[in-house]
Order: structure tokens, then C-alpha cells, then sequence
DNA sequence: ATTGTATATAGTAACGATTTCTATTATCAT
DNA sequence: ATGATAATAGAAATCGTTACTATATACAAT
């Protein structure tokens, strides 16, 4: 299951606290910085569910789970369109509104046989705080 | 250890079969497909080696490691700048010489703090393999 | 060709992120 | 309030990858 469901959800608690919790940062967590910041409030809610919810709602379309490259996936309340730029330094990812006036499937589309259906644009650098940690070591 | 290092290193009969059959095929296979190829000369080879000299080949900048979401890396011979897509039913990886007119990184720099340093195009959309299937089912 | 030594190997165990399993509990339309 | 269905906690399992270790190999110097 990949695509948006229109099957309605429940809500349970677990669900809204690790939507509420989501929702509240810009920091696109993994599944186990959600969870610690659950357990807070919720503190036997258990790590299987933090990852089930997730991948609930992320099917649901409600957040999106994103993938830019490390061993963990990360995850985002904000579902718009927009890239992200990881640091190779610590790992952490920021958003990117980069906005590029090119139809990017339409030039895949003359460059190969699939049929293209959607283009993810990636960058990676290193985050203002490892920048400053750079400087101080000069 | 993630640039190209400049320390020549060891050329084992292993690490020369695994570097033969990266470069005869166009598949990207993961670690473990090179692995059965590998075996069918040497049946004694171990996973472990396979990973170990993928890990000091990409190192090396003789060849490429490649993350384009799913579970497993891909490896490529092809060390030239090029973008990937990836087939949503089968999972496989293809080439794709899209050659688009922008500073990618210049246009991210306009966008936020970070100190740039590389960016990634990757394609998901359905295989010419794929689509027949599909066409065959309908 | 022989030697010395740093590096690589096979085989296996360990690891870490994620998924699966299952008995119990909660949600929500009726 | 009831019952069908979906979700939970907690634990075990899975799977890709990495680490460990005793033995073997590559290769530069002799
Ligand atoms: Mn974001
Ligand atoms: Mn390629
Ligand atoms: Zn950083
Ligand atoms: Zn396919």
C-alpha cells in the first residue's frame, strides 16, 4: 500500500499525540525521536506502535515519509511540495523551497522507456550549527 | 570514510570478480545479487567480502554506491554524473542521461543556511517490463 | 625465489531498524 | 450500551549490513 487510502481512520490517542507531536517540529524525526517524545506524555505507548501509526498516516496521506538517504527514515507533517537538504555532518534535514521552472518528467520521459511518474530532488551540506562548530576549530 | 581516498589498494582475485561483473551488467544490483554472481566462479566467496570490498571500491571512487529509496543500496560501475529511476512494481533501476540547464546549487543556496555541497535527481515512474504486464492483465 | 608484514579473507556472530505476532483493549457506528 | 472491527503493548522475528577473529594472501623489499 503506497498511495493515498480513502479509507477513514481512527483516531486514537497514540495516533493524535504522534500527529500532534509531528506537527509541532520542523526537524523531520525518525520513529524513535517520535517516540521518545510520545513516551512524555504517553509513557507506555510502545515503539511498534509509533512505526505502525506512521506508516498509517503517511498511507493515509495525512504526513509523508521521507527518504533522504542515512539508515532511518524521516517523516514530515507538511505534505506541500518541497525538497530537503540533509547534512553530512550530523544528519539533521532541513526543508528547501527551491523553486526550479523545469518540467523535469517531461525531460525523463525523453531520456528513457519508463513511464515516468514523479522526480525528487535532494541536496546535501552541512547545517549553519556545523558550520559554527567548523569555524571554532579554526 | 566517504571521498575518494588516494591509498592504492590490494587487487584480490575477489575484489577483480566483483569489479568484473559490476561492470558487465546495467542492472545496479545490490550487494547480494553480486554475491550469486561471484559465486558461480568462486562458491566459497563470503557475503561479508562482497560488502567489505563494495564499501572500499566506492570509497576508492572506482565505483558508485547508490540510494534510491528502498531497503537496499545499489552499486554502479558507472561512475559518470548521471540521474536514476526507479521502477515502483519491480524495484529495478535504470539510467537516465536528463541533461537540465540549471545550477541546481546555486538555486539552494538562495533558499537557506546551509553550506550547499551536492544535490540528487531520482525518478520513480513504471518499467517497459512492468507496463507490458500490466497491458497483458487488461 | 624467499621473506616479512600489512591487508584481506571465510565464516560466524552481532547489530539496528523495522515488521510481525498475539492476546487484550479501545473506538465508533448502530 | 453493544458488538464488530481495528488498534494496542510487549515481545519475538526478520533482514540488510557490519564487526569479529583466526587464517591466508598480496606485494614490496631482500
Ligand atoms: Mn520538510
Ligand atoms: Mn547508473
Ligand atoms: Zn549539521
Ligand atoms: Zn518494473
Amino acid at each position: 500500500m503506497n498511495l493515498a487510502t480513502n479509507t477513514k481512520i481512527r483516531m486514537t490517542r497514540q495516533r493524535q499525540q504522534i500527529l500532534d507531536h509531528l506537527s509541532s517540529v520542523k526537524t523531520h524525526p525518525i520513529a524513535d525521536e517520535l517516540y521518545q517524545m510520545v513516551r512524555q506524555q504517553m509513557p507506555r505507548i510502545s515503539l511498534g506502535t509509533v512505526y505502525r501509526n506512521l506508516e498509517i498516516l503517511s498511507d493515509s496521506g495525512i504526513i509523508q515519509k521521507i527518504d533522504v538517504g542515512g539508515t532511518q527514515k524521516r517523516f514530515d507533517a507538511d505534505i506541500s511540495n518541497h525538497a530537503h537538504i540533509r547534512c553530512v555532518k550530523c544528519g539533521c534535514v532541513g526543508d528547501l523551497d527551491v523553486h526550479i521552472d523545469v518540467d523535469f518528467e517531461d525531460a525523463a520521459r525523453k531520456a528513457c522507456d519508463f513511464e515516468v511518474l514523479r522526480h525528487r530532488l535532494e541536496y546535501s551540506g552541512i547545517c549553519p550549527d556545523c558550520k559554527d562548530k567548523k569555524a571554532v576549530l579554526m
